[in-house]
DNA sequence: ATGGGACCTGGAGTGCGCTCCAGGTCAAGG
DNA sequence: CCTTGACCTGGAGCGCACTCCAGGTCCCAT
């Protein structure tokens, strides 16, 4: 049962593991949100576990709305090494105060919105003057 | 001190209020966001309570991502009588659990960049291994 | 009467993030 | 040998939600 030890994922299955198209991918790519993904002799990608990893921080902040110019930049400074640990934290960090706001202002527009619903509720219930049904 | 009893409120001021600008207004308008507005002797808009409530729970809704097809379809049936009202609250509810769906998932993905910051600052820390500093 | 400011119109343009396409290569299976 | 399927390229196109513009009107204050 010849296990398949390869270590890298093509792009078929890079894409379905992050239900992300192709294009998508190769969009990414000439974005600059991966590095230039290495090839096979025939020219085909092949994505290492290096990749993959980013990819999928990518995918959480562009999920989250980050938009591509902040992810090409994050981008470039894990390519710049690692001396660039710190800014990454901070990039990172900015990112979820800003998801906090987002999350804070959903949920007051959530307030208002139901609000508008029970409104609704109210002329509804008064129009349908159901008479409130007593349990003996 | 003439109280400004005005029933109605210029473009300027609604565009300043709800902070959108007036070719926005108008968009809004054109898109059917809003009724056909009322205007004055020369042409300008002149929006009344209804537009402006209207107006208010359209900002909500779009500050929280609903499309503007929707939205028109939202005031569509608002125009279309009180008969409606059923279908709005349904509208507005399935809004509410795209919304809760929707904070959920930023949750989620913040719960994972954390992680990725997380290890950043492990890397940090190991890198610049401060003694523990100890309270006599 | 003149200048400024708020507003009007229809239509073109913008930015973002993909998404699609034509035409091509390559490797494996029947 | 031929087909199929996965992938390649560069570049065009798309959908959304605005945003901008040119050229015009109206009204009020100096």
């Amino acid at each position: 049962m010849l296990l398949d030890m390869r270590d890298y994922y093509t792009p078929g299955e890079v894409a379905e593991r992050f239900a992300l198209t192709l294009d998508t991918l190769r969009y990414y790519e000439k974005a600059g949100l991966l590095r230039r993904v290495e090839r096979s002799p025939s020219g085909h990608r092949r994505y290492r576990t290096d990749d993959v990893e980013l990819l999928h921080l990518v995918r959480c902040l562009r999920d989250t709305d980050m938009p591509i110019a902040r992810l090409r930049d994050f981008a470039e400074l894990v390519r710049a090494g690692d001396h660039t640990v710190p800014d990454r934290v901070e990039v990172l960090q900015g990112h979820q105060r800003r998801l906090d706001e987002r999350i804070a202002e959903l949920r007051d527009r959530q307030a208002v919105i139901q609000h508008k619903i029970d409104y609704y509720l109210g002329v509804l219930a008064e129009r349908t003057p159901e008479p409130v049904e007593e349990t003996i």
